[in-house]
DNA sequence: GCAAAAGTGTTTCGTTTACACCCATGC
DNA sequence: GCATGGGTGTAAACGAAACACTTTTGC
């Protein structure tokens, strides 16, 4: 190994990012861990995340470390902020840029796909590495924050969906249980959601592109300087009829209603 | 100049901080910029900030920076994010950490005495150094999410404040007009404000050493390593009793409200 | 056919909004 | 004394919350 070729005036720290990427698989909330392979910290779980090149910026670098990891191709994340306790790590001064992702439901299905990559629900997530614990803790805050300002629920959701399966994600989200009938009345009332017709259904598979940019202009504030890819679909068998009645999410009439509401969604 | 002193495996960008302080006279909301002495950028209008030194938090830097270059010694400060485009700064790659931090009204008077640094209200803000447009934009952004989760507009007024001070400063920071009548009945029935009797405001000047406690109590998601000292106090002019009903905040109200209401206060 | 989950309306209550006049202060 | 800003109550409209039964689906 070629040691200290990169030298400056005055001393830097290492910057790193760590992703925490959300998943829902109908019922609870999960999180994405790696295990360590490597020391410090080796065997325990951490993030998916790693070292800043010099010519990608902090949102590219988390999408990079997030697919090399885990094989997930997601496009957009959501800065939770910058950790920079002086000793947040054991080896050398490292500061990290925490983000969250969101994967859909077909996304965590196919997740395990990578080595040392694994589901975990919220209440059974284990000790993890670094400071991991308390970023962990800061990105739930701010998803829970964020839920009121993005269209959060959609990005964890398939393309379609029932409204039940939309209530539960709300309601693993924030840690309440909402009425049934008012949880109907006011998502229905607010018009952003279209009810799928039954022969829709059938050409689901087609309608996938379309809603990844869907989401993709959503999250305008989000990664700028991401590059265009497709998620990894898995076609499984809940992708067929599933009781219920099917809904999909509408990107103008939730940028309408947002306009409308001072940009919140409340529940 | 000795070079090339510090060396490392792998390249590392530079970190720096920059602070946007928001402060508040009465009826403008400001910002304080400091004019570039030295290139690149020379001449124009920044936030004050600069280099992270390995023994000291994101949050630590800021505010020393921020003392060095404004005299201003606060010790509350929110992270706003890292700004990460790999061409933000000329020189070389430079990650930045911003934070917001909240001046009081008396602090603002204070404030010129550093050489270089100023005070704009936010529709007189020139064109600034680097991206810190762009970070102004999303700071104020942050500023609006969260005042209806912390207490900001306490933050930035001073002990004693009269309704309709407070109700400028929201007014200013969400630029919206609210009815007099119904923002007294909002404010008042929450419970966290506490008349002060006209005795207690011949008093106000040993107060205000408690004052600082409580705010700092309040942000306790802020700087957590941040060491203890007290605001430069201005006894001006307007110390003295001034026309209008005079409040002061009540922490422990403030913290049960919260409670009782999800952690928001609406306006 | 039985259990579990989906789907639907109405009433009550509290909150938000709209609105006008008198009072105190400073010039 | 006049202009500016401080201080107060009520009624109407709206949105949130509470609440039970029928239908559909999966086993």
């Amino acid at each position: 190994m070629e040691t200290q070729k990169y030298s400056y005036d005055y001393p830097r720290p290492a910057v790193t990012t760590d992703c925490v990427v959300f998943g829902f698989d109908g019922h609870d909330l999960k999180i994405l861990l790696i295990e360590r392979g490597i020391e410090p910290y080796k065997g325990a779980w951490a993030f998916p995340g790693g070292f800043l090149n010099m010519d990608e910026t902090a949102e590219q670098c988390a999408l990079r470390e997030l697919k090399d990891e885990t094989g997930l191709d997601l496009r957009y994340i959501k800065q939770v902020g910058a950790f920079s306790d002086v000793d947040r790590d054991p080896r050398t001064r490292v500061i990290t840029i925490a983000f969250y992702a969101l994967a859909k439901k077909s996304e965590v299905k196919g997740g395990d796909d990578a080595a040392k990559a694994q589901w975990f629900a919220l209440n059974e997530v284990p000790r993890l590495a670094f400071d991991h614990d308390y970023i962990l803790r800061r990105t739930m805050q701010k998803l829970r924050e964020d839920i009121h300002f993005e269209p959060i629920g959609f990005g964890l959701l398939d393309e379609q969906f029932t409204i039940p399966e939309l209530q539960r994600l709300y309601e693993a989200i924030l840690g309440v249980q909402f009425d049934r009938r008012n949880f109907y009345k006011k998502i229905l009332q607010t018009g952003i959601l279209d009810e799928v017709e039954d022969d829709d259904r059938r050409y689901y598979g087609e309608h996938r592109e379309m809603r990844s940019m869907d989401i993709g202009a959503l999250f305008g504030s989000f990664a700028s300087g991401s590059r265009p890819s497709y998620p990894n679909v898995h076609s499984d068998d809940e992708t067929r009829r599933r009781k219920g009645t099917r809904f999909s999410f509408n990107k103008k009439r939730y940028d309408q209603f947002k306009e409308d509401n001072n940009f919140r969604l409340e529940f």
